[in-house]
DNA sequence: GTCCAGGGCCTAC
DNA sequence: GTAGGCCATGGA
């Protein structure tokens, strides 16, 4: 069923090759500035970064806490994040020789847990960062992905994260595998967010929606 | 004016 | 282990 829904949604806008950015960096920062805040709101603050010359992880290492909080207010909770970005870098440099590449150069379960006991990194956020700026192998569910599925009766409403994240993965897996299965989790998420976006709203939005033959009766 | 967005933390029970 | 409050901005 999962994967039905995976490749009815790549017919209908695939394929989306999700989380623009230039670099791992961007992606880090965006996956901190976007919790529980819309992407147009990220947009805005990363554009601040941009502009300022600071999005990437030596002027951010340097910045002032004041006015790194500054520059991304307009993705909300700034404060909170401003602190949450310096911590990670912290964690970086203090663990990993302040080099993306080492980061990385860990292995998976093991990296998913250093990122898991920072504060200010849920699920989801490590998740983010491992998949789509480490391209590891792993499925980022969200609260688009947890709607559709219990819509869809795969899932139950209060679903925990890690329950969904291995129905994902073990439907996909048989499926695909190697380094393509990264793709398949990146594609798969970014697609969730667009139905979701568009469809999920109210009911009335269910009628066009592609995977409204789907649907349970 | 109200509601919500690509969460996560902390505190109570 | 989980429900509830809190963090904050910008657009609908």
């Amino acid at each position: 069923m999962i994967s039905t829904i995976y490749h009815t949604l790549a017919r209908a806008y695939g394929p989306l090759h999700w989380w623009p950015a230039r670099t791992r960096f961007e992606v880090i920062v965006g996956a901190f500035l976007t919790q529980n805040t819309s992407w147009k709101n990220v947009e805005h603050a990363l554009r601040n970064l941009r502009r300022a010359g600071a999005l990437n992880l030596a002027s951010i290492r340097r910045m002032e806490l004041r006015e790194l909080e500054e520059l991304i207010r307009p993705s909300g909770y700034f404060r909170q994040k401003a602190a949450r970005l310096k911590t990670f870098i912290e964690y970086l440099d203090e663990r990993h020789e302040g080099s993306l590449n080492r980061m990385f150069a860990q292995p998976l379960e093991l990296l998913r847990n250093e990122l898991l006991e920072l504060n200010g990194v849920g699920h989801e956020t490590a998740d983010a960062i491992l998949l789509y700026a480490g391209k590891l192998p792993v499925f980022v569910v969200d609260a688009y992905a947890k709607r559709v599925f219990a819509r869809h009766g795969i899932t139950e409403s209060g679903e925990k994260y890690e329950r969904v994240q291995a129905l994902v993965e073990d439907a996909l897996r048989e499926e695909e595998s190697g380094s393509a299965l990264a793709d398949h989790y990146n594609e798969f998420h970014a697609l969730l967010v667009e139905v979701g976006k568009r469809h999920c709203g109210t009911i009335a939005k269910c009628a066009s929606c592609p995977l409204q033959p789907l649907l349970p009766v």
